[in-house]
RNA sequence: GGCGCAGUAGUUCAGCCUGGUUAGAAUGCCAGCCUGUCACGCUGGAGGUCGAGGGUUCGAGCCCCUUCUGCGUCGCCA
């Protein structure tokens, strides 16, 4: 691939080459100047060579990260001046000619070398020069592995590649859209899709057996440090005549194969079939709907065996309890009771059991003597164990408990190291009533099946019905959600009902699924995973915005290229827009 | 929208509690010296609206009020 810039690229260099006469074309990465011999980093891609001077007028006017070409002779280095730190360090190119290239002309605005130090705004707003960072750029490299993999895997796996509109319709639940004004329709707006939960679902009524997409979506929300604002992608994948097992299994594989190939090295994944939890066992045993499987410990209810305590403060209370088979100091329980009081709760009760298994703690005393027993049969206890007590009402007890369960792992450096480990977390309730409103919502997705269907809907309440909805989740965050999918119109309407939808709600709000289902629609089913948390997690990063290449600010603003921006008079004229001042 | 933290040289930070001469350090930048460095070294230099506005004070980077911006978090994310 010679041309007129450069012969070879950086790691193609090898001690084959010594002795030949090389072009090299790159960036100035650091200049070393000893008067009579200077040395240069040259960096492209692929590598870094060490490029020697010894003609030093060669030198003149070359500035850090100057993009140049550099012709000269690949030489071995003596053995000790070899560099180990770079895969090129037994070599150096002896340069005779600099053309530049692309000139630095004013002060950088960071050292390339420690970006991902410096201010967010300033890096994102530099994002091209950020992205000359090696780690930087190996995490954009890397994303293009990963991606490349999925889509070849799920290939493999039968599933069709296919595309669905950006511009699209708005949808009325969920996250709101982004809209586009439309020039030809004054007063109408296209809207880009939250995901492409509908056309999906078309695609199985229109015969499409397995369908996926490494599908962008947008959804105008407030951004986290593992949510990207505005846009981010999923790996979105549809069945049809497909039960939540075959989407189970369709999930493991891809998700297991991708993370036992990207996983750093040594690192343990889960082999499918992945655990599955109910929401409400999760709620129980972790308190959360996104269990951190690498921590050991779980939480039990101990509600009835302190009603019958004398412990007053736990009466008429949900009760949970997580036994951490261990003792802790005295710094350690006061560090506990310091966080349960931070997260607002009023304390933090405790056993600890000794040698002789009698009770040492606060609340022994309202234990009766006859019901200790009771007590260590149901957490298991074992001399030298410490079991924690949490009590509230029930939903807080549960979130209580699972946060005191995360801050006891991370204390106690419990939590498994280089793992991944993954569960199905399923069950979840199909809705929630709403008080401010005033009427049941759809607690997920409303596009999932009923548990039990029609007879469901009609005959149980609400609250009761479970929905064929599923999360994946990894190391405590939630990768994926699921759904097998509503197909059947008449249990459409009728969970929709519950919602407060009439049928020309539906009609209206998802004519094209309404339409679609009443001409034979095949049962299905799928998920979508979220690529950039998949990424963040397998490069161990805190923030999804260093595996995008040009993430938006927390702000939902491009920094690079300053969106949102305005448009000019015409462009609003064009759309029949006015702006309010 | 609420809460927390931050904003001082191109960059990363110290200084603020306890107000007092010309606001410091490191790194980067510029110049000079140096023939084997690879975080090269040495000498010198330039570089500041202390986020903005107001207040208190003889005097504010520092204390008070307001405001803007960034990050995190809650709300939100079918």
């Amino acid at each position: 691939m010679a041309n007129i810039y450069r012969d070879k690229v950086i790691n193609e260099i090898s001690e084959a080459d010594i002795g030949s006469e090389i072009k090299v074309a790159g960036w100035i990465e650091n200049i070393r100047d000893h008067g009579g011999v200077s040395f240069i980093d040259l960096r492209d891609m692929y590598g870094v060579l060490q490029v020697v001077m010894r003609d030093t007028t060669l030198l003149t006017g070359l500035v850090k990260e100057d993009c140049i070409s550099i012709e000269g002779v690949i030489e071995k280095r003596d053995e000790e001046t070899y560099n180990p730190k770079i895969e090129s360090g037994t070599i150096e190119l002896e340069a005779h000619k600099v053309t530049v290239l692309g000139k630095v002309t004013s002060q950088l605005p960071f050292e390339i070398q420690t970006s991902k130090e410096i201010r967010e705004d300033v890096r994102l707003k530099y994002r091209f020069l950020d992205m000359r960072n090696r780690k930087v750029r190996d995490n954009i490299i890397f994303r293009s592995q990963v991606i490349s993999f999925l889509r070849q895997k799920m290939t493999d796996m039968g599933f069709l590649e296919i595309q669905t509109p950006i511009l699209t319709s708005s949808s009325p639940e969920g996250a709101r859209d982004y809209i586009v004004p439309s020039r030809k329709f004054k007063g109408k707006f296209y809207a880009l899709p939250q995901a492409p939960q509908q056309f999906k679902q078309l695609l199985m009524v229109s015969g499409i057996d397995k369908y996926f997409q490494i599908a962008p979506c947008f959804r105008d929300e407030d951004a986290r440090a593992d949510r990207s604002p505005g846009e981010f992608y999923q790996l979105d994948f549809e069945m049809a005549f497909a039960t939540q097992e075959d989407v189970f299994a369709a999930g493991e594989e891809v998700l297991t194969a991708a993370f036992e190939k990207f996983a750093p090295e040594g690192a343990s994944v889960t082999a499918a079939p992945y655990p599955v939890y109910s929401y409400a066992q999760a709620m129980l045993e972790f308190g959360s709907d996104k269990p951190d499987l690498r921590n050991p410990l779980r939480i039990i209810d101990v509600t009835d065996f302190f009603q019958r305590c004398t412990f007053a403060p736990f009466h008429g209370k949900c009760v949970r309890a997580i036994n951490v088979h261990a003792k802790l100091s005295k710094g350690q329980h006061e560090k506990m009771l310091k966080f349960a009081q931070s997260i607002g709760m009023g304390g933090l009760g405790y056993l600890e059991v000794l040698e002789d298994m009698s009770y040492k703690g606060p609340i022994d005393k309202f234990i009766p003597d006859d019901m200790k027993s009771e007590l260590r049969d149901l957490a298991g206890l074992a001399a030298g164990d410490t079991i924690f007590f949490i009590a509230d009402v029930e939903s807080q007890a549960c979130l209580y408990a699972g946060q005191i369960r995360n801050e006891l792992g991370a204390r106690l450096d419990l939590i498994e190291k280089n793992a991944f480990r993954f569960c199905f977390v399923n069950d979840f309730p199909m809705y929630e009533y709403d008080k401010e409103v005033g009427h049941y919502i759809f607690t997920h997705n409303p596009f999932s099946m009923p548990q039990g269907g029609l007879d469901a809907l009609n005959n149980k309440k609400p609250e009761e019905i479970l929905a064929y909805q599923y999360d994946i989740v990894c190391n405590g965050i939630e990768l994926s959600s699921g759904a097998v999918r509503n197909h059947d119109l008449e249990i459409m309407k009728k969970a929709f009902e519950i919602a407060g939808y009439s049928e020309e709600d539906l009609k209206t709000r998802f004519g094209a699924l309404y339409n679609a289902f009443k001409f034979g629609a095949p049962p299905h089913a799928g998920m979508a995973p979220g690529v950039d948390r998949m990424l963040m997690i397998l490069r161990g990063e805190e923030n999804i915005r260093e595996v995008i290449a040009f993430p938006m600010n927390g702000n939902a603003q491009d920094l690079l290229c300053g969106a949102p921006g305005d448009v000019t008079e015409m462009q609003l004229r064009e759309t029949h827009i006015k702006v309010r001042q």
